[in-house]
DNA sequence: CATGGGATTGACT
DNA sequence: GTCAATCCCATGC
């Protein structure tokens, strides 16, 4: 992937991400499942401005943020927009391609679907660590190409955002349709019931 | 320097 | 469905 993917607005970046393959320490999966967060909406980070955490986001676009979810989990994210924007996309989900038994060895599940079916699933299972907060996505260690064949005309699906309770209400969460390895359906039951009913 | 709150997960009822 | 684990960071005194 160039650098000139990264610096574009982080809503079509965390959208074109679905289908890509990120790969890192001998193990690959296709992206299924993205979020965007820009410094203008409270459930970002970069929202309390320039810190010593958010420098990474502020930075130039193309580059891995990442920081520990509930003093357990990493998180993955891509620095997105001009340097100076606070804008990054959250890897939430990958369909494993390569590497899966030392996935599974990380993880310590044999059940594919629940290797990378997570944000912080998915660092444990390619072995992400924190240590590459600020390291680069174009010629760094964790490696994102391009979509495969298979993967180019993959239809995406805008949601909700998981696990936030500040600007909830936008849908910048992007899932390949159909998948069998997000971290949760792209709608759930009561929200594609409420959809039913409100199509009357 | 003390405090409070997570962009989560897995175990348990 | 509930809940604890666990630590980093921003904020406020």
């Amino acid at each position: 992937m160039k650098r000139s993917f990264y610096a574009r607005p982080v809503l079509e970046v965390a959208r074109d991400l679905i289908g890509c393959v990120v790969s890192h320490d001998g193990s690959s999966g296709v992206i299924v499942e993205s979020e965007a967060y820009h410094q203008t909406e409270p459930a970002c980070h970069a929202y309390v401005g320039l810190t010593n955490r958010t420098r990474v986001i502020f930075g130039p676009p193309g580059v891995a943020y990442l920081y520990r979810s509930y003093g357990i989990h990493a998180c993955l994210n891509a620095v997105c927009e001009p340097e100076g924007v606070g804008a990054a996309v959250l890897i939430r989900a990958l369909e494993p391609v390569d590497g899966i038994e030392p996935m599974r060895e990380r993880r310590g599940v044999e059940r594919i679907e629940s290797l990378c079916s997570g944000p912080g699933k998915l660092t444990e299972a390619l072995a992400i660590g924190l240590e590459l907060n600020g390291t680069d996505l174009i010629q760094g260690s964790i490696v994102i190409a391009d979509r495969p064949r298979a993967w180019r005309h993959v239809q995406v699906v805008a949601s909700r955002r998981i696990g936030i309770t500040k600007a909830a209400e936008l849908p910048w969460r992007f899932s390949a349709m159909g998948s069998r390895f997000l971290s949760r359906p792209a709608m759930s039951r009561a929200e594609r019931l409420e959809q039913t009913v409100s199509a009357r």
